[in-house]
DNA sequence: GCGGATCAC
DNA sequence: TATGGTGATCCGC
């Protein structure tokens, strides 16, 4: 491998990494725009950041990735020496069949995004906005309108920085009372067609229309129009939908049809940034190695083996293929593993003034556990200084963490303490290692009950009871899958325009037109143009996900539900396939293996396979390691029903 | 188990 | 003047 191409990372100038870094995405791309042009909001931006501690820490952040890039650039030369390049594609070309061999098509997978959701709210509750260009949120926007976001301003962004880049910017604040109670009815009409979508933030969700569009006899196009104009009709507020995968745009539609040649061609040119789980970090560490679009995994597949522990292979293959976990499920309780609060607040130095604020967190985490009904055994405080620079000292108990503020309280400022001569800027607790006080009172109860009736009810275990237990029992219907997509957040404003050019559509947000309702274009955070998953779609959940730790796929597996024909006619013969993963020559169909993959791809098995068979040199790329440097896992699978998500909401404020 | 990083929303 | 909050996962000790 001759390092001759490698772009030397060094010669990028750290200015323009960290002036994209800093400025965001947004505005433009490119083109089109009439009013002013990205690298002008950039100049704009850059300024007005200059000099302050978030400019210097930022600029910190990039050099240490710019010297991570180089390490790894060397490191890469290093392995790659000596390596048959033929031998090593081969060998991945291999697995890529076998994975498309288990590409399962047969369930429709909607990714609906309401648009541009808090400015659509105070639209609707406030008309005269219209037209105008505004922004929602006090420090830091929550949402800009489209008249806002031909300016720069984003979702993300501090006020004071909008206002440079609009002067007449209108700045409301938020109403969370307002987008809970608009979600909540929204949701409902999403859950008339599937009953088990996974919400995704306030705004967003994964919903499973397989059934619905069978028991109705309507396409899956049918079917997402009237949803969509259902939740109109109903609330006033627009959404889009990707069916399958693909790229929303406002008010929009879209369907990639369900053949692997057009899922292929539709990935080819999609910016890797759009890959759920690949921010801004991993966008840059794989541009160093020559990949800007999920169409470039195949061509740097070679490097990608060889470093499979650096990016994680089957994760990027599966991103290339456009393949995805297709199950939808619900968020769960006993999902949760940590509950927390944490505050900023303008520096402070005095450590008394610092125990007021680590006092009010306490007070305020105290509440959530007591309310939520949790306990815990780990505390960590975590704080970060007035360079922005971010620390966490934690703290595992013998015992369940009291609920109460004056412990939770005493608890931080004793990990507090050692740290101490400190200015700090934020401050928090968190607690994790948790107890579901609810299940275990309830399932007290139901004991209780039962030793009166002495009529043993159900077996089910409060605890585990999958959601209401329609889960696995039931399983009669088929989950969705879910995977998360979306993007966005500060930073990427390319991007949005490579996927211009390659749907060509979305414009939009330049594009003055009509303002409909609403545009999605820009939102930083809660993104926008995303693409939904669809069944086989795209591939976030790379190996580790299957729910992380906590869940090998056989919870997914067992109660998969399996589509019964599906290929059953296929081969009768039992054949033996070979584990794309393990390597392992099985005897069972293809669900069979596609179960056993599932299997495979969960962090337990990799672990388990890693440590049985020695990890042979780094050049095999035989299957078996594949731990995802970069495939981060679970995708969305947020919150519950009252959080949501866009920047934040708690309205405890 | 702990602490730092990265990511999603 | 001034740059969020909640939760999760992964990696390397």
């Amino acid at each position: 491998m001759p390092h001759k191409d490698s772009n030397p990372p060094s010669s990028t100038p750290d200015t323009d990494s960290l002036v994209r870094r800093l400025a965001g995405p947004s505005t433009t791309k490119a083109g089109q725009a009439v009013s002013i042009d990205q690298t002008e909001i950039n100049r704009i931006i850059a300024e007005a950041s200059k000099g302050s501690k978030f400019y210097e820490n930022e600029k910190r952040k990039d050099k240490e990735l710019t010297d991570r890039i180089e390490r790894l650039l060397k490191h890469r030369d290093e392995a790659m020496k000596g390596v048959d390049l033929a031998k090593v594609e081969q060998s991945v070309d291999k697995l890529i069949a076998q994975l498309e061999a288990h590409r399962d098509l047969s369930q429709t997978i909607v990714h609906v995004d309401m648009d541009a959701f808090y400015a659509s709210v105070e639209l609707l509750d406030n008309p005269d906005l219209a037209s105008k260009p505004f922004a929602v949120g006090q420090g830091v926007l929550t949402t800009a309108s489209y008249e806002a976001r031909k300016f720069g301003v984003r979702s993300g962004m501090p006020t004071f920085i909008a206002r440079k880049l609009c002067p007449e910017l209108v700045v409301i604040s938020n109403h969370f009372h307002r987008y809970s109670e608009m979600s909540e009815k929204v949701m409902a009409i999403f859950r008339r067609y599937d009953p088990n979508m996974a919400a995704a933030g306030c705004d967003e969700g994964y919903i499973n229309i397989t059934s619905y569009c069978e028991e109705h006899s309507l396409t899956a196009e049918e079917c997402v129009s009237q949803m969509r104009k259902v939740v109109h009709e109903e609330t006033k507020l627009t959404v889009s939908a990707g069916i399958a995968p693909n790229k929303n745009k406002p008010n929009g539609q879209f369907k990639l049809e369900f053949e692997p040649e057009v899922i292929k061609a539709f990935m080819h040119d999609l910016s890797i940034r759009k890959v759920p789980g690949v921010g801004r970090v991993h966008e840059r560490l794989l541009d160093s190695i020559g990949i800007k679009t999920c169409g470039d995994i195949f061509a740097q597949r070679a490097v990608l083996s060889v470093m499979d522990k650096e990016f994680g292979l089957m994760f990027l293959l599966q991103t290339y293929l456009g393949i995805a976990s297709n199950v939808v499920e619900p968020w769960q309780r006993e999902e949760r593993k940590s509950i927390g609060a944490e505050r900023t607040f303008n520096p402070i130095s005095d450590t008394a003034k610092i125990h007021a604020k680590l006092e009010e967190v306490a007070a305020e985490l105290s509440g959530d556990m007591t309310d939520g009904g949790w306990t815990g055994k780990t505390i960590t405080l975590k704080y970060k200084l007035d360079t922005y620079k971010v620390f966490t000292r934690a703290k595992s108990l013998d015992k369940w963490v009291s609920t109460k503020k004056e412990d939770l309280f005493a608890i931080g400022k004793e990990l507090l303490k050692p740290e101490l001569p400190l200015t700090l800027r934020l401050i928090g607790l968190r607690v994790t290692k948790l107890k579901d006080l609810k299940a275990e009172a309830e399932s007290k109860a139901r004991g209780i009950k039962r030793f009166f009736e002495s009529g043993p009810s159900d077996g089910s275990p409060a605890k585990k009871r999958r959601k209401e237990d329609s889960g696995e029992a039931e399983s009669e219907i088929l989950q969705l899958s879910q995977d998360g997509f979306a993007t966005s957040m500060p930073g990427y404003a390319d991007e949005a325009e490579a996927e211009a050019d390659h749907m060509a559509d979305l414009d939009e947000r330049d594009e003055v037109q009509s303002l409909k309702p609403s545009s999605k274009a820009g939102a930083a955070v809660p993104q926008p143009s995303s693409h939904t998953a669809g069944q086989g779609f795209v591939a976030p959940k790379p190996a580790s996900s299957g729910s992380g730790p906590s869940s090998p796929p056989s919870k997914k597996a067992s109660s998969r539900p399996t589509n019964h024909d599906r290929e059953s006619s296929a081969d009768e013969s039992i054949p033996v396939l070979e584990c794309p993963i393990c390597g392992k020559l099985l005897e069972t169909d293809n669900q069979g293996l596609n179960e056993h993959i599932d299997f495979c791809l969960s962090k337990q098995a990799i672990k388990e396979a890693q440590s049985a068979s020695l990890k042979p040199p780094s050049q095999s790329s035989r299957t078996t390691k594949n731990g995802p440097k970069l495939a981060p896992s679970k995708a969305a699978k947020k919150g519950p029903g009252d959080r949501d998500g866009s920047l934040n909401f708690r309205k405890k404020g």
